[in-house]
DNA sequence: TCAAAAGTGTTCGCTATACACCCATGG
DNA sequence: CCATGGGTGTATAGCGAACACTTTTGA
């Protein structure tokens, strides 16, 4: 390295701090997430999160949000950052720490997501083996993921603006890994009122055709307001 | 400052990264927050969470663990990391990342706590003005802390190892902000069985002996296996 | 006309809530 | 003997899980 370039000088040794984002994706049945193949080593042609170094202006937010943009073209998707990684050997060449986002996006709007050569969707379940620590932190992205749906409805980010209530249904089963009877998700739904139905109907599949429902913000901040939580 | 001494160079800039501590104690009716008066400008004398840097060779639970027992003599207290602080310009000194956790910890059991002339205990409601965004910080543990506490068994470890049910009710009022019934709390706790009565009795006021009890650990696992959470 | 999926309603059991009651203790 | 707080029991309303029934559509 050109110590000339060196020029940015510290008494102590300093990390290098970067952001990286779990980019989550929803088809219809499973969730997915937005993966990127190195181009460099270490962990060449390896899959990884898309992310990179933080700049000194700009907060880590802000940071998530370019990553995304680069990656999929989004302006302002949901992001929230739930967790750093700081283990002192992660990445092999120099400390690094890596202030984690997921993001919630709709498939449908990313662009180059799946033909672009070197960014791919994959399933949950069908993910490959990943560069550094990116099992790790995709893994506890779950978790987090899991446990704020308890407390907001932010699984409306991951949907199409009109959605059908059994889209809704499969998004929260992939979620949080359980089954719901069908009947009784349809009704608590419809007994929350946070749903609007619009007058259009989609045919999924080539039976009855279902209603397009889309969800109604500020009915939800009203009862939320009321001390209301969506629980499931 | 001594050019001798900027022995760390980069080619990019690098940020200075901490982990400060937001440590929570129970004094049987409050939540307290333990803070230090600062030594040194800025914010000579104002009062703030207890944080330093973090070294090349630990992670940050490490780091955020060793300057908990430098502050209270404790080890091994129940940590958790709830957010990053990135904002460019929140220290003014320089560029400076904040790894922040949260502590919990028997108030009974720390050294130093009210006696040393720099640090001390403030209930949450009566808090002073705090260096840097550590106002911040503290209203984003206590959220933490709230949220987390509908999915784990926290609370026990602000408790003594032995504690009333009364207690344990007003950590639960003081945490969430809320009232329960005297005896459903009671009752639900008892339900529960996660509480193990001792022999032993107290009086906390001048009125009837009340029980202590114990929390059981392996009988909560045991019911966590089984896919129980403990909600309020 | 049959299978599959959407939309609606009903039943039952559990649990959260409200609240009554007795006991022990100190003043 | 009375006020205060601890420990136990009970009734009721509401919600969630299980499930029946009807309608619509394509094959």
């Amino acid at each position: 390295m050109d110590n000339e370039e060196l020029k940015y000088c510290y008494k102590y040794p300093h990390p290098s701090v970067t952001t990286d984002c779990v980019i989550f994706g929803f088809d219809g049945t499973r969730l997915n997430v937005l993966l990127v193949q190195r181009g460099v080593e270490p962990f060449k042609c390896c899959w990884a999160l898309p992310g990179g170094f933080l700049r000194m202006d700009e907060d880590a937010a802000t940071g998530a949000l370019r990553e995304l943009r680069e990656e999929t073209g989004l302006e302002g998707a949901y992001i929230r950052q739930f967790h750093t990684f700081t283990a002192p050997r992660r990445d092999p060449r120099e400390r690094v720490i890596t202030i984690a986002y997921y993001a919630l996006v709709r498939m449908q709007e990313v662009r180059g997501g799946d033909d672009a050569a070197d960014a791919r969707w994959f399933p949950l379940d069908d993910v490959p083996q990943l560069a550094f620590d990116h099992d790790q932190i995709l893994r506890r992205a779950e978790k987090a993921l899991r446990e704020q749906i308890h407390f907001e409805p932010v699984g409306f980010e991951l949907l199409p603006e009109k959605f059908t209530v059994k889209q809704l249904q499969n998004l929260y089963e992939a979620i949080l890994s359980v089954r719901f009877d069908r009947r009784n998700f349809y009704n608590k739904m419809m007994h929350f009122e946070i749903l609007e139905r619009t007058a259009d109907r989609v045919n999924p599949s080539n039976k009855k055709e279902a209603f397009l429902f889309r969800f109604n913000e500020e009915k939800y901040a009203e009862l939320k307001q009321k001390g209301f939580r969506l629980e499931f």
